[in-house]
This record gives C-alpha cells, sequence and structure tokens, in this order.
DNA sequence: ATAATATATTAGAATATGCTAATATATTGA
DNA sequence: TCAATATATTAGCATATTCTAATATATTAT
C-alpha cells in the first residue's frame, strides 16, 4: 500500500529535478506532444522522452497516443488531490501553533 | 529574483528525498530539536544536520536555538503559500479542460 | 515492403547526492 | 578553564541522476 508520505515524495521527486518542472510548466498550457515539448524546452528529445517516463511513473502525467505521435497531460486530477491532502495536512499544523 | 517555478522547484528538492520528507513528517506534530529528530528518524546526527541545512536552504524550515539545542520548525507560512499557489495554476489548468 | 517521422530505449561518461567517520564549534555547568 | 552535551562541518567513498550518442520500435504513407 502507497502511504501519502510516499506519494508526496514521489510528486517532490517529480518536480523536484529542474528539466522535469520545466516539462511540468509546459503542460500547464495544455496537454503536448513530445516533439512540441522538445521545441518548448529546448532539452534533447530522448532526453524529454526519459523525464516524461519518470513524471508518468510519478503519478503527474498521462500519455496517450494519437496516431505517430503521443500526447502527454498533466495528471491535475492526481496533483490536485495531493496539493489538497498536503494542504490540509500544513495547514492543521499552522493552527495549531 | 526568484520566480514560482524556482520555489516551488525547490520545494520539491525538500521533500523529494526520502530523509528529508522522513524530517518534515517529523516536524508536522510540531518543532523539535536535532536530538530530537535524530531519535525519532533513526538517522545519523550529522546526516539529519545536513538535510536540516538543505530543508532551511529550501525555505522548508526555520531554526531558532535555545541555549545548547537548535530548534527547527516547519515554514508553515511559506509552504502553504506555495502550494495555495501551486493549487492555483493546477485548479486553472484543470478548469480550462 | 520501404521510407519517413515520432517516440522510446540503452550504454556509458559526467556530475550530483547520500552516507559514514572523524573533527570542529557552541553552549552550559562545575 | 575544563568537561559534558548539542550541533555543525568536512573529507571521501558509494550510489544515483543526468545527460549524450547511438540504436530500436512504432506508425503512417507511398
Amino acid at each position: 500500500m502507497t502511504t501519502l508520505c510516499d506519494e508526496i515524495n514521489k510528486f517532490g521527486k517529480g518536480i523536484g529535478s529542474a528539466p522535469r518542472y520545466k516539462i511540468v510548466e509546459a503542460l500547464f498550457s495544455g496537454g503536448k506532444t513530445v516533439s512540441e515539448l522538445v521545441k518548448k524546452t529546448a532539452l534533447s528529445q530522448p532526453l524529454v522522452s526519459q523525464h516524461l517516463k519518470i513524471l508518468k511513473e510519478t503519478g503527474l502525467v498521462t500519455d496517450e497516443r494519437q496516431g505517430q505521435e503521443v500526447r502527454y497531460t498533466l495528471n491535475t486530477e492526481h496533483m490536485f488531490d495531493l496539493l489538497k491532502r498536503l494542504t490540509t495536512e500544513v495547514r492543521a499544523h499552522k493552527l495549531k501553533k
């Protein structure tokens, strides 16, 4: 079973890397294909693919093949849920003081 | 100047490391001295100090010397603010779809 | 089937991170 | 001042990450 701790930790791993956050940031404006991400982030194609794989494993993005291309999209439901849970913990601590 | 991107990235670096998240987790129940954190996390004293230094640099904790001891506390204001800003971005994207 | 395009995977070098052991500094009390 | 306790720093090794270059796979069109 995965604890909230593990998930937050994975989330942090995802956005804690500069190139990965660059990719996440690019996805805020909507789903993008790998090529589009390569253009937008100025990272090499293999590197983008490698980081997308990690982002997918951490649950931050989802992918969908569309013919020749693969479109990656922010998994906003998951992110939002995680952020909400973490915010709740932080807020609880804040009020306690 | 520090952008939101940089800050979120630093935040991720902070909680993206297993031992560091362990420390952050221990701090959710209130400020603790280094010794207390060493006990609670079962990590070595130098390691805890090293990670606390990083957590301090990323803005996740603050420290305050109390005589012989140093008490570390979660910087909940900063965390809460960051989470709120990130949540806003994610929510905006979520609604856009 | 073959060529063209998009994406993924792999191997290996470069760099960064995490850890332990040893040592240094800071504070307090005798 | 000296010993005791708490914390911080440093050096060096082990491991993990990041990156590039080369190659593999998948899809589409001819």
